[in-house]
DNA sequence: GGACCCTTGCA
DNA sequence: GCAAGGGTC
């Protein structure tokens, strides 16, 4: 049996630019490209008809048939990743794995045991940087160690690159910006019959009906940014979350084609490497405070208040037409998430995870690092947080972003009738329990800890 | 160690 | 004007 390498796809779901796939067809060996649909996140989505599981097995359908076309096999399991590994070096003469790395916890654990596995098997494990423009050890303080405050980060993130653009070396502009070419080296896959790829059905999911964004640049969206991000009823933002979360599109590719257009957009780019830094480096923000004071805070979790944020009921209309867009259609305008998630952690002092569940439940674009880097903004707790005495006041940011309610009356239509519901919560008594509260906490905190 | 700074505010 | 407190150099 003849040696393969295998490349493994997992949040890079495209055929083109793509770091280890490229280094995959240009190692030593025919390429077998694979995805498992890993049961172990599969399994504990709440549910069946879950609109990223939909779009994940519609790429790879598409993937599929564009490498069936080349009489190229995809690999394609529903399973433990451990498990299918152990089949996988079974079935196949394994030389070497490649794939793009991953920062999140349970991935890192993962590709951690699966590279232990391979090494007891003399199987390479090579990964490789795919998924953000720097990794975490490419944008350091210049006294050393990991920024935590956002604006300083970016300018050493805009200089890092600057000065990767000034080389004019082609290789290292390759690493950069260009795209690696994939096609040009596509006659190293392996070559064979078509495998089975697993139904939405055999997985237990049922096909969602939500529309997925377009992959798509719009420049004019790009270039008006700025001016036009902050406002809900215009469609001013690019709605390309779910493309980089699932590597549709690719980060490089997009970087290389806004940078120049407006400044802003691309620091939200930067925004993602930011957060994507603060969870590798500091993991524990996965389920607590960056900030340990802030456990302090004692959350009233309110079941009634947290069922009526979460359907879009809590008598204030920017929050009640945020939810509402998000359990409609998978997407809420950035702007609005603030809103609502300074709500929820203030107003009615509800632990911020709850939020973020909510949100990564829902969210097409969700993802760990930059879901719960915004959800510790909002509530105080994180790396270069919003002070805890910054309440927003919901009433004064739809009269600001929202003025003429058509957002609001799109997701809100019985907004001004009798049938719209009276606030849960008074804003003004809100706002002062929310900061006494907080307050109290982080003192009570530094006193026992002094 | 001192000076300056910190995504998106509120009353 | 206000409200802490921490980050970066």
């Amino acid at each position: 049996m003849s040696k393969v390498s295998i490349f493994w796809f997992r949040r890079d779901l495209r055929l083109e630019d793509n770091a280890g796939l490229y280094h995959a067809l240009r190692g030593d060996h025919p390429v077998l490209p694979l995805f498992i649909f890993d049961s172990e996140i599969l399994d504990k989505l709440e549910d069946r008809d879950d609109a990223r599981v939909t779009f994940i097995h519609d790429t790879l359908t598409a993937m599929r048939k564009q490498l069936g076309e080349q009489n190229i096999p995809f690999c394609i399991r529903y399973g433990n990743p451990a498990e299918v590994w152990a089949q996988l070096l079974d079935e196949y003469s394994v030389a070497a794995i490649y794939t793009n790395r991953d920062y999140e916890p349970y991935a890192k654990e993962r590709d951690a045991q699966v590279a232990e596995f391979a090494a007891d098997h003399n199987v390479e494990f090579k990964s490789f940087k795919d998924h953000v423009i720097f990794e975490s050890d490419e944008v350091q303080k210049k006294t050393g160690g990991t920024y935590t405050v956002f604006t300083p980060y970016s300018k050493m993130w805009r200089s890092k690159l600057d000065a990767k653009l000034d080389q004019q070396d082609s290789e290292t502009l390759s690493y950069y910006f260009k795209s690696y070419p994939v096609q040009k080296y596509s006659s190293n896959f392996i070559q064979g019959k078509q495998l089975p790829i697993p139904s939405l059905n055999e997985m237990n999911f049922t096909r969602s009906k939500i529309e997925i964004p377009k992959n798509e640049v719009d420049k004019n969206v790009v270039k008006n940014y700025s001016d036009n991000r902050n406002f809900p009823a215009i469609n001013g933002t690019s709605r390309l979350g779910i493309h980089l979360r699932f590597g549709t599109m690719s980060i490089r590719q997009l970087a290389q084609q806004t940078r120049d257009l407006n400044f802003t957009f691309l620091n939200e780019l930067i925004w993602r490497d930011f957060y994507s830094q603060i969870l590798d480096v500091f993991p524990h923000v996965d389920g607590n405070a960056f900030r340990e004071k802030y456990e302090a805070i004692p959350w009233i979790n309110n079941e009634e208040h947290f069922a009526a944020w979460c359907a879009g009921k809590t008598g204030y209309p920017l929050v009640d037409a945020g939810m509402r867009e998000l359990n409609t259609t998978g997407h809420m305008h950035n702007r609005v998430r603030m809103v609502v998630a300074s709500f929820l952690t203030k107003h009615l002092l509800i632990d911020w995870r709850w939020g973020e569940a909510y949100f990564a439940r829902k969210l097409l674009d969700f993802d760990l690092a930059s879901n719960n880097g915004g959800w510790q903004w909002a509530a105080g707790c994180g790396t270069d947080a919003a002070p805890y005495f910054r309440v927003f006041n919901p009433s004064s940011q739809l009269d600001k972003f929202d003025k003429q309610k058509v957002y609001t009356k799109k997701w809100v239509p019985e907004f001004g009738t009798d049938e719209y519901p009276e606030p849960i919560v008074e804003h003004k008594s809100a706002r002062q329990r929310a900061i006494n509260t907080y307050k109290t906490a982080l003192q009570q905190f530094e006193s026992k800890n002094t």
